[in-house]
DNA sequence: CACCGTTCAGTTGAACTAAGCAACGGAATTCGG
DNA sequence: GAATTCCGTTGCTTAGTTCAACTGAACGGTGGA
């Protein structure tokens, strides 16, 4: 081979760089040092920071007294052991839904506690990969949070999965409240059978009540519903409006007087957050995160307060943050795909065809080693990308020239180069 | 020019397969008496 | 002879494959005005 000479010239270069690295730990350990020492002296931006985080829950929400008031009406004849009627509940993302429920919740056990009823909710997110985005994965994952008990991730029948459920249920002699959050996502993915099989569990139960409360982004999504379990299961329904600007930025200074130290939010910084989130459909999440990231950003740059200019900063890290986290949290054939059509957009019209995408998959696939899959696999997930948001697709008919998908990268343009870089890194190219 | 059948390049639904797992039941092995 | 271990069988889920019907607008041929 003739290379045995090159070979030990990369390990002295290696040698020679690891001394190089060794120096450069002691400088940085004495440095290092310093800075968390100034760390801890430095003033502190946050005096509650998980107020600002996702799963916080307020003691008291601003602007939903409405719905938590029609939510607790409905739930409470939980108190007497009687089966509260099943709630559906819609909305855009970030209009306080899951924390209205949650809120309710959380006081509703409490006076359950005090009255010494069993009342047990759990919550379940039906997007998460891997943990309930199948009939079988839901119901084992509620049977573990119900009992701590693990079931096998595969080999059991689900009907089987059910019975562990039920059993569970009329042992326990409780009143389940069980929320199911984006189930407008499972349903759509593998069918209503499971909102079937909970409803029928319910009627099948003496000791124990379900009640299901739902939460969807998809208004339209009671539609797709088959109408046997519409009506078994649409008992009451809610709307939650998105938050005007004034709204948002209520909540906003409600949270800011937890979270932050006096004085450290500059003028116009809530006002401004809120403004950004309203203008995308009224998310208050969003405006908390906007909130946070700049504090976090303004504090890095031992900032006195967090001034106006960090939000459009915080602006672009939410977002770049949030697709560069999902696309490295991929699948590697997900990810090829998405390679692909990078790679393959037209850079003026800056869509691809099905067709070419695929050529350019099976190609990359080759150069990495990685089986490629059959065309009908990579058009479901193509679909499944676009679900995720980071592509746009539109099935179009060009006559004679047959039909396929345009696909259009939906990631913005400023991340699109980080994103590429990601794919080849981590598909090793 | 209007109309209509053909054609293309995928799309999409359904049935099927392989891999990985659990439960079951019978055979083989071990063990104490 | 009873208890335990081992092992093959069966049946399940899930991801992916195979098969085939379906799609919808442009193309191109036909006939009528």
């Amino acid at each position: 081979m003739g290379n045995d000479a090159g070979f030990h010239e990369i390990e002295l270069i290696k040698i020679e760089g690891i001394n190089k690295k060794v120096m450069d730990v002691k400088m940085a350990q004495k440095n290092l040092k310093s800075f968390f020492q100034g760390f801890l002296n430095k003033e502190r931006f946050f005096v509650d920071k998980k107020v600002l985080q996702v799963n916080y829950s307020p003691p008291s929400l601003v602007h939903r007294d409405e719905q938590i008031n029609q939510i607790a009406s409905i739930l409470a004849p939980a108190l007497n052991f009687e089966k509260p009627s099943n709630i559906f509940i819609y909305g855009k993302t970030g209009t306080g839904k899951t924390v209205s429920v949650r809120h309710t919740l959380d006081e509703l056990t409490v006076v359950a506690n005090e009255q010494k009823i069993a009342l047990k909710t759990v919550y379940i997110n039906c997007k998460l990969k891997r943990v309930a985005d199948t009939e079988y994965r839901l119901v084992s994952t509620l049977i573990k949070e119900l009992d701590d008990v693990t079931i096998p991730f595969t080999g059991l029948p689900t009907d089987e999965v059910y019975r562990i459920f039920y059993d569970i249920l009329e042992k326990k002699k409780v009143l389940l409240i069980l929320v199911l959050d984006e189930i407008d996502q499972i349903v759509k993915k593998t069918g209503d059978e499971l909102l079937y099989n909970l409803t029928r569990i319910n009627s099948e139960l003496k000791q124990s009540i379900i009640t299901i409360v739902g939460i969807s982004n998809d208004l339209m999504f009671v539609d797709t519903l088959d109408a046997r379990i519409k009506s078994s299961l649409g008992e009451e329904e809610m709307v939650f409006p998105p938050y005007d600007a004034t709204q948002i930025k209520d909540i906003l200074s409600q949270r800011s007087k937890i979270a932050f130290r006096l004085g450290v939010i500059g003028e116009g910084v809530i006002e401004k957050c809120a403004a950004f989130a309203a203008r995308e459909h009224g998310d208050a999440r969003r405006a908390i995160d906007l909130l946070r990231i700049a504090a976090e950003l303004a504090e890095r740059d031992n900032k006195e307060k967090v001034s106006v200019d960090y939000i459009d900063i915080a602006e672009n890290k939410l977002e770049s943050d949030k697709t560069l986290d999902m696309v490295s949290t991929q699948p590697k054939h997900f990810q090829c795909v998405l390679y692909s059509v990078i790679s393959c957009s037209d850079p003026k019209s800056s869509v691809a065809s099905t067709g070419s995408v695929y050529d350019y998959y099976v190609d990359v696939c080759k150069k990495t080693g990685l089986r490629p899959l059959t065309q009908r696999r990579v058009s479901g997930i193509l679909a499944e990308l676009e679900m995720l948001g980071l592509i746009n697709s539109k099935v179009v008919s060009k006559g004679r020239a047959g039909r396929t998908r345009e696909l259009k990268v939906s990631i913005p343009y400023s991340l699109l180069g980080k994103t590429y870089e990601i794919l080849k890194k981590s598909l090793g190219l």
